[in-house]
DNA sequence: CAGTGAGCGAGCTTCCGCTTGACTT
């Protein structure tokens, strides 16, 4: 074959195939296919920082493949993905067939090709995988960026040696086996520092006062208003005492509509997914882990039904927008068909855009026919719906509410109170009749109140008066869809990242969910503790962002990678060296239990082992004694009325077991249903 | 989708980002 082209994913490969034709073989790289070394540093900081890559053991064989392509070949072309990793991994691609040897990590097995043997290899660029597009990058060829290159090593080299040296510091000063980056010690301090506000917390008694009310010459229509200003000044009522005053008030009051205003509202469909709003979507209507969302996406994606799921751009491209347009307008119907396409913009500062939004491939497919495909389970569907609502709706027209503000005068003796009660009505549901009602966030500020008709001066009826007591409440712990919203924000970690990050800071037991919220456990406090107080510059918000601009420089060319990391490690070595020698070891807090030793009396305490957390004696090593921790969750085994308890399997998934194991066999992935505990003391099923 | 368990307290850990299979020395 005479043209050998090179794609990361093999999906891409095939339809690249598709459109190039039977001249072009098409090849994927599995993504990277050289790094640095597991095992060590691979940085030589002597010698200008110079990272000495290998090719990993299991991308071997695709290595050879892909060599021995390019050996036949004429013309080589390195298509990966138009980003920073992307031109890295097109480099390496490069090196590799132009190097002639298997990588730095072996002895050169032959002798670089000669010149006039190599293929010519050029760079590729494109942003869609559309005829037009790919004709157009094919005609216009490029070098590899070697400046991109440059900004993606010293990306990697920072994040290496920032990795690789504290994590062992970490082992020396807290506890063996930790770890500690650029991107999980952040998610940990987001974590740590918003549990010691919830802690720190102290909530405030506030009430406040809502009136039932009625238009006197109408029936049912009756409404609710909220107490908000008392002889023109803003209410606030700190306690029962003063809310009771106040309704007595408000009791012997008269009422009346002082003014009714009504304006109109647009509102706007929100862009189609990217990973990180598919994540949080999902999470929240679908209740999915972010590892659940990409295990569901990958296979969607690999069936050829939606586009890329790793991605960070909102962009859409032209053929899918107009295909999505004729949908509307033949599917929906012509008044939910915006007169221009809509375009949305990508926010984020630090998107690559190297792949569309996450978008069905064919819009015409519903979720209903989905149903029908061969190996596509409940979970494949419900994604796809979502995927499916959002990028119609994405292109629809807006939808267009009537918001009503009603201010009610209420006088007794003098004192002028001040009401109101807000409503909206839908006038025309555009695009919320795709995408409406979810349990989104950003749609439950909306009082779901009708107002009845009403004019200025109508007398109003009292019906009843309620007042009602709060507490302020203390910012929420974060969950999975939050935590990686804030790291968006902060602009920390990338699309392939995000499950990962939240994978990884659960595997160190630096964080536990519970009720889908993370908590902080005493390890990951002590760890956030010490980097805060001998690492803050690395564990700063902002430090990601500095990086990030630095490397736009790189990129730009008008600066070099290897001093501006060498202007970052000076004064980290410095602080690495001092704090090896004069930090003193960090103190754990111990999870002592109230349960005593059975064997020496002493407390239990929770430890973290490889299969997870167990109790063991405080006496250790005196005492050896450990049992497994046991999580009841009030049901009785079917088979032998014992009590069940949650364990998990060797690869820590948790499952439902009889506590008289291994006297009793029953086992389950679902929680048996609940028994009485008053009407178990007979098995009263049948069996 | 298919999948279910008794030990952890020693010895060699670790980063971030790109992408899917899967032998073995």
């Amino acid at each position: 074959m005479q043209n050998l082209v090179i794609v990361e994913s093999p999906t891409k490969a095939r339809t690249l195939g598709k459109f190039l034709g039977g001249k072009y073989q098409v090849e994927a790289s599995m993504g990277h296919i050289r790094d640095l070394p597991k095992s060590e540093l691979g940085v030589d900081i002597e010698h200008h920082f110079t990272p000495r890559y290998i090719i990993p053991r299991d991308k071997l064989k695709k290595v050879n493949e892909l060599k021995k392509a390019a050996a036949s070949a004429k013309n080589l072309w390195l298509a990966t993905d138009p980003d920073r990793e992307g031109e890295a991994i097109a480099w390496h691609l490069q090196e590799l067939v132009a190097g002639g040897g298997l990588g730095a990590d072996k002895k050169k097995t032959r002798e670089p090709r000669a010149k006039s043997q190599l293929p010519t290899i050029r760079r590729v660029e494109f942003h869609e995988i559309t005829e037009g597009a790919i004709k157009e990058a094919f005609e216009h060829p490029r070098d590899i960026d070697l400046q991109l290159v440059d900004a993606q090593q010293g990306r990697r080299v920072l994040d290496r040696v920032v990795g690789y040296k504290l994590s062992p510091l970490l082992w020396k000063k807290v506890k063996s086996g930790l770890s500690a980056g650029r991107v999980q010690s952040v998610a940990l301090r987001l974590i740590v520092e918003r549990e010691r506000e919830v802690q720190a917390f102290n909530p405030i008694e506030f009430w406040s006062v809502e009136a039932n009310l009625e238009a006197a010459e109408r029936k049912n229509a009756n409404f609710v208003a909220t107490l908000i200003e008392q002889d023109g000044k803003k209410v606030e009522i700190p306690n029962g005492e003063v809310a009771g005053e106040i309704t007595k008030q408000l009791q012997a009051a008269t009422y009346k509509v002082s003014s009714v205003n009504t304006r109109e509202v647009r509102k706007y469909p929100a862009p189609p997914f990217t990973t990180s709003t598919i994540q949080q979507t999902a999470s929240s209507r679908l209740g999915f882990s972010a590892k659940k969302t990409m295990m569901v996406a990958q296979t969607l994606y690999e069936r050829g039904l939606i586009t890329y799921m790793r991605t960070d751009s909102v962009n859409l491209s032209t053929q899918a927008v107009g295909a999505i347009r004729n949908y509307i307008e033949q599917q929906v119907g012509k008044a939910y068909l915006p007169g221009s396409p809509r375009f949305y913009k990508t926010k984020s500062k630090v998107a690559q855009e190297a792949h569309e939004a996450v978008r069905p491939t064919d819009i015409r497919l519903g979720s209903e026919q989905l149903k029908m495909m061969d190996g596509m389970t409940r979970d494949h569907v419900r994604l796809y719906e979502l995927i499916w609502k959002r990028a119609l709706a994405c292109q629809m027209s807006e939808a267009v509410l009537n918001q009503t503000t009603v201010d009610v005068k209420a006088e007794n003796n003098g004192s002028k109170f001040l009401l109101r009660a807000s409503g909206s009505v839908i006038k025309f549901d555009g695009w919320l009749k795709a995408y409406g009602k979810g349990a989104d966030e950003e749609e439950k500020d909306e009082k779901g109140q009708h107002l009845p008709v009403l004019n200025t001066d109508d007398r109003l009826s009292l019906l009843q008066l309620m007042p009602v007591q709060h507490f302020t409440e203390p910012p929420p712990r974060y969950n999975e869809a939050s935590l990686i919203k804030k790291l968006e924000e902060l602009g920390i970690g990338r699309p392939s990242t995000y499950a990962p990050i939240i994978s990884t800071i659960q595997d160190r037991y630096y964080v536990e969910k519970m009720e889908k919220k993370f908590i902080p456990t005493p390890l990951g406090i002590a760890v956030t503790d010490f980097l805060l107080q001998y690492f803050p510059d690395i564990v700063d918000y902002d430090f990601t962002a500095r990086m990030e601009d630095e490397l736009d420089e790189i990129a730009r060319g008008e600066r070099r990678w290897q001093p501006t990391i060498e202007e970052f490690y000076t004064p980290f070595e410095k602080k690495l060296n001092e704090v090896s020698e004069n930090a003193e070891k960090m103190q754990i807090a111990s999870e002592v239990t109230d349960k005593v030793c059975p064997k020496c009396g002493k407390n239990l305490q929770v430890k973290y082992g490889k299969f997870g957390k167990f109790l063991a004696c405080t006496g250790f090593p005196e005492c050896k004694y450990t049992e497994s921790i046991e999580e009841k969750v009030n049901a009785r085994c079917p088979d032998c009325g014992g009590e069940i308890v949650v364990r998990r399997t060797k690869k820590g998934r948790p499952f439902y077991g009889c506590k008289n194991w291994p006297k009793c066999k029953y086992a389950s992935w679902t929680k048996p249903k609940k028994v009485n505990s008053e009407q178990t003391t007979v098995n009263s099923d049948k069996r």
